[in-house]
RNA sequence: UGGGCUAUCGCCAAGCGGUAAGGCACAGGACUUUGACUCCUGCACUCGUGGGUUCGAAUCCCGCUAGCCCAGCCA
């Protein structure tokens, strides 16, 4: 992504400056005082569940920072709390991750629970320099010691042991002669600290569960905030950047490295997180809905996890260009999901082929049309992309428009097919409605028109011009597909979950429509491609739930509004 | 006066003492084999608020207000 240095000699002012947000001037700052020679950047995912949108950004934020700088980017599963962990997640972390950044080597990829050996080791060091105790409270009653947000706490009684003793608790801590819970390893700092995070953390605790990556090698586990310092010092990290609420943490981060005495210790560097408008973000919440069977699953298509959008048809590069436009500060804020769509259309409409298919059909005849005759029509796949080439679309007497393209009144402004005017059949002829057919509700069940051969597509009339074009099917050659058109799951208001514990749910969040008609070109699409449909937007075939007689689309974008009809 | 952070157009977001970039959205127009795309045009005399410093402030200082985060042996 990132441009070569121009190498037309002089240092022409060239691109018009794009504004640097506030990580790289840090980054900027640091490399000029030469305190790092190249940069590592980390994405830190725990193995407890399935990555969103939100994190998204952070990988292509630290993927992209170290890419532009030169240096590397790690994924590193933070996997220290085995209680929540699953390998399961790091699968689906490892292929979405993958997916978002086009690449990652599999050097590229480290465990923080590769780690505990040296943790212990370093933990050690601190009992050895007075700065960590073993402490026999209970969590009861270290949550009491600890103090409120207004008030100081106070000093654990086992604040004093001797190193010695400390040493040999700690010792027996890992070799498991302590019950879990019974004890645990605190940093020793400032039981009046204004920041609670530094009043004495709990930085290890015993726990007797099986590990995913070292089984049951050890029942002492690290918490985060002496574990993760640590585990970016190891691995010459130099820019921690995270999200915002672990600011309050930084002093113990800094605390930690300093305490280890690294040689370069990595800097922290926090920023707000994404938030979308209109969609559930958040692990928690998608976790419930999966878990309570709201959705099928990590990947439903109204969902916005990573999994469930690259299902509904967004492109890796869509993601990036969609962060790319959001940038990134500290003020808490949420993006327009219309920049979402903006994305993927800017980059579907150039790379996919354009196809019909008539969702809500009505019969179109064309009086003048030989019987039983079907002529292929060659069309371009895409008409400003060249490149993609042309297909062969049958044509004939009896085709299926969609039903909002015919009106028996227009209304003024409505340029497509009414009686007596005339329309383009889109890659075909111009069609001149003369007639109409209505069921005995009055429903119209079929448009009449004749055509006029001399106006086919690519044959250069010029004769006269038509204001409407529409799209079509042969109904003889079609081929019958379900269309699902998916909506986000979305509350404004209230957002997913209400106080009470109820959940608020787009009743429209899935709507199937029966009888729709594609191109036989459409239907024999492989799986997991997306198309441009004439007036639908953007529509993906969804391999999950297909099979060969039963294709699935799901609308990925919809249209701008400018573009609906009514 | 517990601590930390943030406040610039409907939504993001530049700006860092010299007189408000850009994108999305929206509106109008042109073009058109998708009412799409593309192309023009419009869209903050104003930067949460009240003071102060200065020739000059969104940018510096003081006060206020609002929002977010923190009292896991979660990350």
């Amino acid at each position: 992504m990132k441009s070569p240095n121009n190498i037309d000699g002089n240092e022409s002012p060239k691109e018009e400056k794009v504004s640097r947000n506030f990580i790289q001037n840090i980054i900027d700052k640091d490399l000029a005082e030469g305190k790092y020679d190249k940069i590592v950047t980390r994405f830190p995912p725990e193995p407890n569940g399935y990555l969103h949108i939100g994190h998204a950004k952070s990988i292509l934020l630290n993927s992209g920072l170290a890419d532009e700088y030169g240096g590397i980017f790690h994924l590193r599963f933070d996997d220290t709390n085995p209680m929540k962990e699953k390998s399961e997640f790091v699968e689906s972390i490892m292929e979405d991750v993958r997916w978002v950044c086009g690449d990652l080597d599999s050097e590229q990829v480290y465990y923080a629970s590769d780690y505990f050996d040296q943790m212990y080791e370093f933990a050690v060091k601190l009992i050895q320099k007075g700065k960590a105790f073993v402490c026999d409270l209970s969590a009861e009653q270290i949550r009491e010691y600890r103090g409120t947000l207004t008030e100081v706490g106070k000093n654990s009684p086992y604040r004093d042991r001797t190193v010695e003793e400390n040493l040999d608790l700690f010792e027996r801590m890992r070799a498991g002669e302590f019950e879990d819970g019974s004890k645990v390893l605190r940093a020793k700092i400032d039981m009046s600290s204004p920041n609670i995070n530094m009043r004495d953390p709990v930085i290890y605790r015993v726990a007797r569960m099986e590990h995913h990556n070292t089984g049951d090698k050890w029942c002492i586990y690290p918490m985060y905030d002496f574990a993760h310092p640590i585990e970016d010092a190891i691995e010459g990290v130099t820019h921690s950047i995270c999200t915002l609420e672990f600011e309050d943490h930084r002093p113990l981060y800094d605390w930690v490295v300093r305490e280890l005495e690294f040689e370069k210790p990595p800097k922290q560097i926090e920023f707000a997180k994404l938030y979308l408008t209109n969609v559930v973000t958040g692990k928690r919440y998608i976790k419930k809905l999966v878990e309570d069977g709201i959705v099928d699953g990590w990947d439903d298509p109204r969902l916005v996890s990573i999994a469930a959008l690259r299902r509904r048809g967004f492109t890796p590069e869509s993601i990036r260009m969609f962060m790319e436009l959001s940038g990134v500060s500290k003020a808490q804020s949420s993006s327009d999901y219309a920049m979402l769509e903006y994305c993927i259309r800017e980059d579907l409409k150039l790379k996919r082929p354009r196809m019909m298919a008539v969702l809500d059909p009505i019969k179109l005849v064309i009086t003048n049309y030989p019987e039983n005759e079907i002529e292929y029509l060659d069309v371009s796949n895409n008409l400003e992309n060249e490149e993609m080439g042309t297909r062969k679309v049958p044509f004939g007497k009896v085709l299926y428009i969609e039903r909002d393209d015919f009106m028996i009144e227009p209304p003024k402004k409505y340029f497509r097919l009414y009686p007596g005017n005339e329309v383009r059949l889109m890659n075909a002829y111009f069609v001149t409605c003369t007639d109409y057919v209505t069921d005995e509700d009055g429903k119209v069940i079929e448009v009449h028109c004749t055509y006029d051969p001399e106006t086919k597509s690519g044959s250069g009339f010029a004769g006269r011009k038509v204001k409407g074009t529409i799209h079509w099917v042969c109904a003889e050659a079609a081929e019958k597909a379900e269309i699902r058109l998916y909506e986000n799951i979305v509350d404004e208001e209230k957002g997913v979950y209400n106080e009470d514990g109820t959940i608020n749910m787009n009743p429209n969040s899935l709507t199937v429509l029966h009888n729709a008609y594609v191109e036989s070109a459409l239907a024999e699409a492989g799986p997991m491609e997306s198309f441009q449909f004439v007036r639908q937007g953007y529509f993906i075939v969804d391999s999950k739930d297909s099979t060969k007689e039963h294709i699935v689309f799901n609308r990925i974008v919809s249209m701008k509004s400018s573009y609906r009809p009514n």
